[in-house]
DNA sequence: GTTATTATAGAACAAAGTGTTCGGTTATAG
DNA sequence: CTATAACCGAACACTTTGTTCTATAATAAC
């Protein structure tokens, strides 16, 4: 509503995670925030109650976008679940700023757990499609983590695959298809 | 040497073990330690450097017997690689004492991390024998949080479900074996 | 424009934690 | 038995946290 909120938090939000990409998150302390946000004391704790707090709204807000349910664009030669996924990949690259150096930092697992839960629901969704013995939440598990990690190792080669072979590498060896 | 530092220090990492149980790491005080190890704020000290120093050495005793060089005995209709994971696999269930509750607590993603460090090595040694298109460095992750995560699963259940059972869940979903 | 509201700055504060130092005590090794 | 070395615990300066307060300034509503 008012303004000045609005530019408050979004310095808050801002600075830190500025921050998280050079300091691990419990070394942060709340004096550093201030500082590189340029933002009273009394304010901070105005907009939030706690460090976590503060960490919890940016985690919402970093993935937020990721999964709405717009129409997802088809790739070519994929089907919806691998279209989905590497439309996925590509918000994360158009996503400037500083997404992976926070999911690449100290504190990157923390993020990584976030994901982790978003991608679980995506897969349930298509859980029908895999053709295993092992118990369905055991599998749910070990795709959202399987894919987790094909993104951490493509933020690590600074994305200069293409999202397309890295579902393509994903797929090949997380699960036999049916 | 002397059998008071022995038991000091002993008393320090099993206060730690405990309070990591019920605790966030980053949330445990080092007062917290000296209540809990009945040991003097010096002395704590003299041990260790700092709270990380101490995390890093319980790391090592964590995980130092999982992957020592002895003969690993072989398990039925398994090759040698699977026999070395099954082998793990039973060491940790031996492990009396807190182990999963600390794999599982929220500090747990902080010893998993060395815990893929040890696997992504063991991989690393029967890399040949998968047969895949995709980077190795790329395999070896996968296959190191693959099993990660299928550890993790079992300690959730308790263990109930015998390890080889575990090593074979893993296997047929995270890799298409040559 | 004027006014009432509401956010902010910043100082001051108590409480809790950190890591160090030091003198006194007690267990251990030889 | 004696010298050594580990331990205890108090005291210390320092940092961080989260709260409270007053003065100031931006905003919204009229």
């Amino acid at each position: 509503m008012d303004r000045r909120q609005q530019k408050t938090r979004k310095a808050i939000v801002q600075a830190f995670r500025k921050l998280l990409t050079r300091k691990r998150y419990d070394r942060i302390t709340v004096q550093n925030i201030l500082d590189e946000a340029n933002v009273g004391r009394s304010t901070f704790y105005a907009h939030f109650e706690t460090k976590d707090v503060l960490l919890e709204a940016l985690c919402s807000e970093l993935f937020y976008h990721f999964w709405d349910n717009e129409q997802c664009p088809y790739v070519g030669g994929m089907d919806d679940l691998e279209s989905q996924l590497c439309h996925a990949l590509y918000h994360l690259k158009e996503e400037r700023q500083d997404l992976a150096g926070i999911l690449l930092s100290d504190s990157g697992e923390l993020f990584m757990t976030y994901f982790k839960q978003h991608l679980y629901g995506i897969f349930e969704q298509h859980v029908s499609r895999f053709q295993t013995n092992v118990p369905t939440d055991f599998l749910l598990n070990h795709l959202a983590v399987s894919f987790c990690e094909a993104v951490r190792w493509w933020l690590k080669q600074e994305m200069h695959t293409p999202p397309e072979r890295i579902v393509q590498y994903f797929t090949e060896v997380a699960i036999q298809f049916e």
